[in-house]
DNA sequence: CCGTGTGAAGAACTTCACAGCC
DNA sequence: GGCTGTGAAGTTCTTCACACGG
């Protein structure tokens, strides 16, 4: 019976779990629309409902940061948006960096959803020179050689990373270098990064797959069909499908042709420096 | 455990872990790459570093899928590629549509990603009539009055959602309407559809938000001092509740990280330079 | 030996249901 | 009465550790 485990002694006192950190952001969203249309109070019921949620989910979440509520009546919205903001840390002002001002990247600096919640994008980078000066949602995009003074000066700890796969550690390498401390990665690839550094993903293709294997199931259901364009899902043509053969006994598959340079290209790139 | 055939024994077909599920895209795109680079095999262990995840994790998720291993030896990887392709529904082809294409959308239909795993964007549809006709990633956009006929000429089962909030639930509700049964939203709004519809959501500035509390919660650790650059934006409202935490050193390690960050600093970088 | 595969222990999260307070 | 706040029960996910088979 090992009892040490010398891993992360449970310090469960203060904690919020990540679980409740994660719906924080969608209470907010729900709570400023209220908010917007001068709601005073709403009930955990009602607020669950437009976050979402379910109330006892709700409750128990808000439970953890503190008794906010007022029985019988409900929460008082505007209290709450704020007690809320806080606890998120966004009733400070976070700089953040993007790097890759590729397709993506440009959609995400003309996102309005960042700075309306406490982010200022202080600088756009890019490795491609002919980027450079351009101006992408008003502002104008930086040379990649730039960045760690850019980090330094604005004092940067949130990076946004939009590039290419193949670029990603490297461009990641040096914004940790640099002083970032949280990195928000679009970028296909897993990175690594030193302790104390958080890295946080979103990967387009990844969510489309989780809906694929649900989507595949409810086609093969005994019963099929609820609608109309359901049935077996009909492939009509092509249909090559990118993978190997299921016998495939050979392990030779030497590189198929495939052109390709990483899994998925795109995006005018920040190249290795 | 009847050792016997590894096709469907009776007691599992029926539930892989929804955690494990959202893990097979991260296996199978790590197992993509070595098989790019022909590697035949690959134990546990380096595939979980290459996944981003710990090998137990990966052992237990792989034993939902059937016994695909070799004791001793490890994974084949062409195998393995195609059974989690074909458990995640890629084998067959996913006609999409993608429903506002503004920066986001158009981002997202030249994004590589979704076509190299299956998906196959049917059509791009937007509201914008000066919108209309326009290619984007070689695709012409086409009216939403047509969006109906278009998910039926095309059997359409998964819709894409990149417009502006309001629109979004409407957006919705003609795409459940008209048969899509899996939605990937990435509008900052709750939608609600009926039962038998799946919907996953992607928000950008969510997952900032998340970053944001973890790096506050730095920031607190070692100094008192507020963390840098921008005065806190703090607009008390009410009496501000000692509900603070200070010591915290949560449990959280949040994010990507399973703990384990490789302690040989390199992983073996997938892409070629 | 090896590394897989897996019961079992443990931790995290969700849901229940009701006491407590307005 | 109505609704919050929360112990406790229930569920899901993760980690451990070791038997098993190549």
């Amino acid at each position: 019976m090992a009892t040490g485990r010398t891993h992360r002694p449970a310090t469960r006192s203060r904690g919020i779990p990540e679980a409740t950190v994660a719906r924080l952001p969608l209470y907010l969203r729900a709570l400023t629309a209220l908010s917007e249309r001068s709601v005073p109070t709403v009930s955990s019921e009602e607020l669950a409902a437009a976050a979402g949620v379910n109330s006892a989910k709700l409750r128990k979440d808000f439970s953890y940061l503190g008794s906010y509520g007022t029985r019988g009546v409900g929460y008082d919205v505007e209290y709450l948006v704020y007690q809320i903001s806080r606890e998120l840390g966004l009733t400070q002002d976070w700089p953040i960096v993007m790097v890759g001002i590729g397709n993506l990247g440009a959609a995400l600096a003309n996102y309005g959803g960042f700075a309306s919640r406490g982010f200022r994008v202080a600088a756009l980078i890019d490795a491609d020179p002919a980027m450079v000066g351009k101006p992408v949602a008003g502002i104008a995009v930086q040379f990649i050689d730039d960045l760690e003074r850019i980090i330094d000066e604005n004092g940067v700890s949130i990076g946004v990373i939009a590039t290419p796969a193949g670029a990603a550690q490297q461009v990641c390498d040096r914004l940790v270098a640099a002083g970032v401390t949280s990195i928000l990665n679009f970028a296909p690839t897993v990175l690594s990064v030193p302790d104390g550094v958080d890295v946080r993903k979103v990967d387009l293709s990844i969510e489309l797959q989780i809906l694929a294997f649900h989507e595949q199931r409810k086609a093969g259901e005994d019963n099929g069909a609820p609608a109309d364009a359901g049935g077996p899902v009909a492939p009509p043509v092509a249909a090559r499908t990118p993978v190997a053969d299921p016998a495939a006994a050979t392990t030779a598959a030497g590189a198929q042709g495939d052109g390709r340079n990483g899994p998925d290209g795109d995006m005018p790139a920040v190249m290795p420096a």
